[in-house]
DNA sequence: GAATTATACGTACTTTTTACACATTAACCC
DNA sequence: GGGTTAATGTGTAAAAAGTACGTATAATTC
């Protein structure tokens, strides 16, 4: 636990430095986003030659004077121009040989975004969004990063209302369910998922219907942040398994 | 995401070195461990001036040539003799300034041993079981890795039964409750915590009674593996918060 | 052997989950 | 403009799970 070295400067020599502090991080950003019924994950081609033409998660070292939070902000922020929005982290990927480049460690995070609340950068003509069942193959070790985050969405949108931060602010409930189908790969009922979410008293009524659907407009909601806040936390203690 | 350098050698310049890999990666280990009604965690006397008299989490340097995980299981290996033990990951702590001596980002593990399963050994008279309650102040980071960690065995005790490995193979009722208690720091209706246990069906009857309590001798049970092994995972499906 | 204490078992009540049916509204098509 | 289509909006009964709680039994202690 106690590396007993000085701090590295540049005049520290290679012997001092190894073995303890060659090792680089990294972080990775499983960026999520919701169009067109379908859940997306944000990517870029890789740059390194061993996986041309892969996609490849968002990421980027850690910078020496960085907190290892401040990083996953930064990848985001720089990538999507967002701030402010729902990021967490999942696990952290330790694998020898996980980088062709050396010994990468990777913190992955995963985070969840309106895609029309942001412009891809026009200089990143590599960026794309990609429905997340069609993705099969990626760079490095990113496609069981991706699963890892993925897996950890699906317990996490049944625990807390997260999923909101991939709707727009005024949403149906279809919407709502719709996105909660995509993610849970299941089929819902209509009628005790609306009896649910009402329990909840989580979603306020604005008194504004749907336009332009090619169907009887739904009403549309907003999710009720303040009262979620206010919320005594659900002290649950069970035995559920 | 692209540490565009050869891999570094004994050749290997710092300036060559810098600024991608400076860093030094630790695990830290959690081990909680029951004893006497209370849950308990192994720590040691912190061995840098700088946390004297503190107690510090189990941990070590990953090294050059080792998987992540390998390195937990190495410290849990080393520390108490234990081997195929329940490990998990939790967290990884990334703060700047979090470790003294330079850069170290430490990746956090938890695990579930039971303690008269081991010896410590007779070199490491630093080592102590602590009942986790009583803990307060640590060294570096540790408390807040601590609290980080027993909320998440609170968590997971609930949704899945890895409970049984702090307890003896043969158990009663009795003490499965007081561990639930001890680590949820509840109370639950003796009653109903038996009718919920005894529908996951995860109990196995051995048909023996406790010895030498000073009271009327409850049953005992082993915790099924096979069948828990068997049960299809819960593929929980709902919205609850 | 009476008092004490913990085990073992059962039942009524409440809450949550699940399954399922019908009327309503707006767009579309002829 | 009226019938068709496809979605929204609401209600209710049965099943399952969770909660509260009473009493008999077995072993120890004094």
């Amino acid at each position: 636990m106690t590396p007993n070295r000085k701090k590295p400067n540049i005049n520290t020599t290679p012997v001092e430095l190894m073995p303890d502090f060659q090792f680089a991080i990294s972080v990775d950003c499983v960026i999520f986003g919701y169009e067109e019924n379908t859940l997306k994950v944000l990517l870029i081609k890789s740059d390194l030659p061993a996986f041309a033409n892969k996609w490849s998660l968002l990421g980027d070292l850690l910078h020496p004077d960085e907190d290892l939070d401040a990083a996953s902000y930064r990848v985001l922020r720089d990538r999507t121009g967002l701030d402010n929005v729902f990021l967490e982290q999942v696990h952290t990927f330790g694998q020898v040989n996980r980088h062709p480049a050396g010994r990468v460690v990777t913190t992955a995070y995963y985070s969840l975004v309106n895609i029309r609340h942001h412009q891809l950068s026009q200089l990143d003509n590599e960026l794309h969004w990609h429905p997340v069942n069609d993705i099969h193959e990626m760079a490095f070790d990113h496609k069981k990063i991706l699963d890892t985050c993925l897996k950890h969405l699906q317990k996490k949108v049944q625990e807390e209302p997260v999923i909101f931060n991939l709707l727009e602010q005024k949403f149906s409930l279809r919407d709502l369910q719709n996105l909660y189908e995509a993610i849970l790969d299941v089929k819902l009922d209509r009628r005790n998922f609306r009896k649910k979410l009402f329990t909840t008293d989580l979603l306020t009524d604005i008194h504004e219907m749907e336009q332009d659907v090619p169907h009887r407009p739904g009403k549309l909601y907003t999710f009720n942040h303040a009262r979620y806040a206010k919320m005594k936390k659900k002290t649950f203690v069970g035995i559920d398994f």
